[in-house]
DNA sequence: ACCATTTCTTATCTTAAGTCAACGAAATGT
DNA sequence: ACATTTCGTTGACTTAAGATAAGAAATGGT
């Protein structure tokens, strides 16, 4: 898992000797089993998690029901954001859809890092900015779709993601009921 | 405004007579009169625009129709990450939904600037991680929160944004029509 | 292989949103 | 001040989503 660690910070930049030495000294990579927590409602914490392996699944509990907020896979980075920068406990948990393996990114062993490479710094500025960018189109297009076009959104460009996750979690997060879901499907199927 | 600015800077960090005179020498400071472009969908830019003063629309052309996205106010930073980051032209436009007054942040003299004085890079990362936390938290109620849920948030939380801007555009905003919002109203009223 | 649980679908009924059309109120330009 | 858009509401009708209940299909655990 170490290879794939590196593997992915090496597609955004070459890595020294030294610096890949910190980085797998820094940064501990954990096993999550189906189901399990990475990251608990009400609780806190600044780190980012750098999914290696896996699925998990954002969410967050509304007038006692789990309402899905989100779902991310291999190669993408995750935090919540919110908390660390407003030093509050998270809205949101994460739990592993399928057992999963992730690197954590702590935030002060990320600062240790970046003092003594600097120039991280940079690259890591324009990480948040992509994220941010990719937030601010999914924020537009949802403000935008019905449900029924973010499931045909989802069909396009995340077929596998649907094959992964079970689907009232993804009526949850179009917005939608399962049994809305399901009617949905029937009609596309129609056309 | 220059001073307006200045001080807006300041709420974060304390700048030096040097970093000060670099940056209001560096970034320009607009007024664009109600219904102006501030940037428009298809065009490229990796501006970053401060609002000092008056309240942008970003909105977008689906099906032939313009849908608003988001509504930004005095203080706030907006930029289109996705445009900026992946190269390629905006997929929203800005306009000025009253006479407003914009400090334009052109990337390259961003780039001198910390060149010349790095600790912004730090400052920058911050805005730009608060920036995605409060995003994030946006579309997560947005996918959980119904129609009329999004327009009591809005009650609650903007009400000086709903005096400041058409209620067709806020209809658009929460993913309705100006018809469904007018009756969403009258619901809320009966409580 | 079996049972229990989770997941998905279907049906019925209710509620909310979309569509189209009309009308009055407000804002805007000259 | 007047004419003209723009804006907001209402009504009638259609379409889609929520709620509830029931049952079929798939999955998991032992």
């Amino acid at each position: 898992m170490e290879r794939k660690f590196i593997e992915f910070i090496s597609n955004f930049t070459t890595l020294s000797v030294e610096e890949e030495e910190l980085m797998l000294a820094s940064y501990p990579i954990i096993q999550f089993k189906k189901g399990d927590f990475i990251l608990e409602e009400g609780k806190q914490t600044k780190d980012t998690f750098l999914i290696l392996e896996g699925c998990i699944r954002k969410h967050r509990t509304i007038d006692g029901v789990d309402r899905t907020t989100g779902f991310f896979t291999e190669g993408e980075a995750v935090a919540e954001f919110e908390s660390i920068t407003k030093n509050k406990p998270t809205l949101h948990s994460y739990t592993a859809v399928e057992n999963s393996v992730i690197a954590i990114i702590n935030s002060e062993k990320e600062e240790a890092f970046l003092k003594k490479f600097p120039r991280f710094e940079t690259f890591n500025r324009m990480e948040t900015e992509k994220m941010l960018g990719e937030n601010q189109e999914q924020l537009s297009n949802f403000i935008t779709q019905s449900p029924e076009e973010r499931y045909q959104h989802l069909v396009d460009h995340k077929l596998e993601l649907l094959q992964r996750v079970p689907q009232h979690q993804i009526a949850s997060y179009i917005g939608v009921t399962p049994e809305s879901l399901s009617r949905i499907r029937k009609r596309i199927l129609k056309k």
